[in-house]
RNA sequence: CGAGGCGUGGCGCAGUCCGGUAGCGCAUCUGCUUUGGGAGCAGAGGGUCGUCGGUUCAAAUCCGGCCGCCUCGACCA
């Protein structure tokens, strides 16, 4: 063995940053908290693209591309926004460089100081915001359903591949709407699509819920979440939507005549997801022998690895390869054949393996003579004989199986990693020894959230939506509660 | 910003404690045998050891400064 990954069990860290660089789906790069999106990275990222858009379409939204530059004054003209935002801006200060008089090296020109300094974009509201007071005069120009794929960058003290790197790729959409149950309606839907997308695409169950105020996005009046659970038993917030009321429309003056012929500031919602994903995808479905992709999102779905010695044989075994390839491609499947000569069947079998292929098919000499063909499928051990007869229906079978089976597994670990809890040493006991989900009483208090956070390092993820009311009294301070929220160490 | 670690052929590392003029694996090249789970054997090429300075007959190794990156923590999608 080459390249070894790390097991979860030795470092779970590690092994994460294993599986990112041995699958080819990102390196670092000489900017630090930054990462360069390999070719397989960026076709998962591609396809995760594809589908999100398709759903955005469906939802009626359509793209648009605002700025990458903000005017610094921009930014604080909503209070909590420029609050959140400010400490981790990068900011344009100079148009050109000039040679350094006292030595080598470059310097930034003072003569091209900019009149206003500008950031590039952590988020694009207030753009987007500034552009809209344009756009918007009466009812009728609402809604505003728009969605920009973007970059964006927030300078972050510590970075982690795709978890959080300086330098992001993400979406967002940006709506304007003439009444406040409208927006909700908005922000509730889009929180929808995300937990859709991420049950139905990335095998990776949430949970849905709302943020408490405290990890409330800066300028919102309310932050909905999808939460999903890592094989660590940590939490990963995997997308966002928020409500954001009039804020931005106040901050940027943005008033329409309403249907009572009176000035009405407009409703608004964002909501974005991001390469994040990627991470969270390895962190759900992964094992220690690479990553295990599912099929609806795998760049390649199967590939086909011909296997022969002599000359005679690779005509005839590619020959079949290609029979097979054409009729997986007829049925819809991504496939493709691997025929590379620089490498022998083995070292491809593991390439494949940790490149999370779902499905391998070799195919032999013997197979060929027997009409038949070896199948392996990545998320389980072992491999099968099966007939090339019907294999296109066959291999449909096996991929949305694998695709169920995935979303299955990870449900299993999540429930087996969720409990209940009422009593604050319990709580900090079961945090230390199983991590996980925590359901658990809250008096509805920052304080209590900021004293369970500090003691515990856990955070509320989320109050969950959907959940019945159970009275019950707060773990820590007695106080009542209405319904249990989810408590987890996050990252 | 705090704590730790690392910087040595393209990649991953050993050598540093105890100073003596650089080694291993992968990759590359040549030849033969191989090809159904990361091929084997034989041979070859490739490094002013992050950087600046100091100690010494002699520094990858000891001392000091600087730079960079990674990991863990505080902050955050």
């Amino acid at each position: 063995m080459a390249d070894v990954i790390t097991s979860r069990e030795k470092d779970y860290a590690q092994w994460y940053l294993d599986i990112v660089q041995h699958a080819k789906l990102a390196d670092y790069s000489a900017v630090r908290g930054c990462m360069v999106i390999r070719p397989n990275g960026c076709a998962l990222w591609e396809n995760m693209r594809r589908a999100l858009d398709d759903m955005f379409r469906e939802t009626g939204h359509e793209n648009a591309y605002f700025p990458l530059f903000i005017p610094q004054s921009f930014l604080a003209q909503e209070a909590e926004h420029v609050e959140g935002f400010a400490k981790e801006c990068a900011v344009v200060t100079h148009s050109r460089l000039m040679e350094n008089p006292s030595g080598d090296g470059l310097l930034p020109d003072p003569d091209s100081k900019l009149e206003e300094n500008l950031i590039v974009r952590p988020t694009s509201e207030t753009i987007v915001w500034d552009a809209y007071r344009n756009w918007i005069q009466s009812w009728r120009d609402l809604p505003i359903l728009v969605n920009q794929w973007a970059n964006v960058v927030r300078w972050e003290m510590r970075t982690r591949l795709f978890l959080r790197t300086m330098e992001f790729l993400w979406q967002e959409g940006h709506t304007a709407h003439e009444t406040k149950e409208e927006a909700i309606e908005e922000t509730l839907r889009m929180l929808e699509v995300y937990a859709t997308f991420a049950e139905e695409w990335m095998a990776m169950p949430v949970i849905r819920g709302v943020k408490t105020a405290s990890e409330r996005f800066a300028g919102a009046v309310d932050t909905y979440c999808i939460e999903a659970m890592m094989q660590d038993g940590k939490a990963l917030q995997a997308g966002t939507s928020h409500f954001l009321g009039q804020n931005f429309a106040k901050a940027f003056d943005c008033q329409f005549q309403n249907r009572e012929n009176r000035l009405e500031y407009v409703w608004a919602t964002s909501w974005g997801v991001s390469t994040r994903l990627i991470g969270a995808l390895i962190m759900t479905h992964s094992d220690d022998r690479g990553l295990i992709l599912p099929p609806r999102l795998a760049p390649t779905q199967v590939v086909i690895v011909p296997i022969f010695r002599k000359d005679e044989e690779r005509t005839v075994v590619l020959e079949a390869a290609d029979r097979i390839q054409a009729a997986l491609r007829a049925a819809g499947v991504r496939v493709k054949v691997d025929a590379r000569e620089t490498h022998r069947p083995g070292w491809k079998f593991n390439e494949y393996e940790v490149q999370g292929v779902p499905v391998r098919l070799a195919i032999g000499p013997r197979d060929v003579k027997n009409h038949k063909v070896e199948m392996a499928r990545r998320d389980k051990p072992g491999k099968e004989i099966v007939s090339q007869e019907g294999l296109p229906a066959r291999i449909g079978a096996e991929l949305e199986d694998i695709q169920q089976h995935l979303f299955d597994r990870a449900l299993e670990m999540r429930e087996a990693s969720t409990r209940c809890v009422d009593d604050y040493e319990a709580f900090k006991d079961t945090l230390d020894r199983h991590g996980g989900f925590v359901w658990a009483h809250w008096d509805g208090t920052p304080e209590t959230e900021a004293r369970i956070k500090q003691e515990t390092k856990a955070t509320i993820r989320c109050i969950p939506m959907g959940a019945d009311k159970e009275p019950g009294k707060d773990m820590l301070t007695g106080n009542p509660s209405e319904r249990r929220v989810l408590f987890a160490r996050a990252y």
